[in-house]
DNA sequence: AACAAGACCTGCATGC
DNA sequence: TGCATGCAGGTCTTGT
């Protein structure tokens, strides 16, 4: 579920349901996700209090009053849900915060990619997995030509390598094949040949695509009482991705569109784009 | 050094 | 209906 929008709306969701608040008891019902839980773990967020909850690329971190951060990562199915105590069980609910203002906080993950870290808060920089991430999409000196700079060199495909997060950190595969389709470029181009005004045009096309789904799962937060990325998604109608064979809507059904959207496999992954609108 | 491929794990849609 | 197959929003590890 979790690209960088989704994991920016459940920060949100978290952040007003836990600033302030202790955790009167965590519960972990497995031993790992992904990982093992850290040693403690349940025992070290018990009685703490939350002070912040910010997001890095698509990770949750959670401060805590003892200057240690709460790292979660989502993974491919994690999802989490707040609601008055006690929240709705389910199958694959491994982990239960208990706030001291009457709200469960669930952690659900079917596939269990996901994973939960507790890290000392001036050693997050040099968290194996913070250190190596690239640039947040959103941030002001994410533009053009820094994008361009990035880009610079490399031989894969534009596409691998918005994916690759040493580089920019949050884009995942729904929204490298959406911002793609936006700036009018095919995802089988070597990020190298991207400069100029071509990397300015998509690295506007990241800001809005991003934007606009943070926008649509945020809106959804005032209506659900969950942090849950997956409302984002389900408000959100994608222009090329899982749109096989469809008409792009750039196209209108044009005689050169007559195919439509086309499904390739690049790394591994489902890459949607349209040939025609996308060079 | 850079890149592709396999691995992790479960659920769901599809087709026979 | 049952079963096999392929695919899924991520990223770490291994092999070329």
């Amino acid at each position: 579920m979790p690209e960088l929008p989704e994991v920016e709306t459940v920060c949100r969701g978290l952040r007003s349901a836990l600033v302030g608040r202790r955790f009167l008891s965590v519960e972990a019902r497995r031993p790992d996700l992904r990982f093992p839980f850290p040693d403690g773990f349940a025992a070290r967020l018990t009685g703490r209090r939350v002070e912040r909850v910010d997001r890095r690329a698509k990770y949750i971190l959670i401060g805590l009053d003892d200057a240690t951060v709460l790292l979660i990562h989502l993974g491919m199915s994690g999802r989490v849900v707040v609601a008055p105590r006690p929240i709705h069980r389910d199958a694959h609910q491994h982990v239960l915060f208990r706030t001291d203002d009457g709200q469960d906080v669930a952690y659900s993950d079917a596939r269990r990619f996901g994973f939960m870290d507790l890290v000392a808060a001036a050693d997050l920089g040099s968290h194996p997995r913070l250190i190596s991430l690239g640039i947040e999409p959103l941030s002001p000196e994410f533009d053009g030509s820094r994008l361009a700079g990035l880009l610079a060199g490399r031989k894969v495909p534009l596409k691998a390598a918005l994916l690759d997060q040493r580089l920019i950190a949050g884009i995942g595969n729904i929204y490298a094949c959406e911002a793609l389709f936006r700036a009018g470029l095919s995802p089988r181009r070597l990020a190298r040949t991207v400069s100029g005004q071509r990397a300015d045009r998509l690295a506007i096309a990241i800001r809005q695509v991003l934007g606009e789904a943070i926008a649509a799962g945020g809106s959804s937060l005032r209506d659900y009482v969950q942090a849950s990325g997956e409302l984002g998604y389900f408000q959100h109608r994608w222009a090329v991705y899982d749109r096989e064979g469809e008409v792009c809507p750039g196209c209108n059904g044009g005689p050169a569109c007559i195919d439509g959207v086309r499904r390739i496999a690049q790394a591994g992954r489902s890459t949607f784009y349209c040939p025609r609108r996308q060079r």
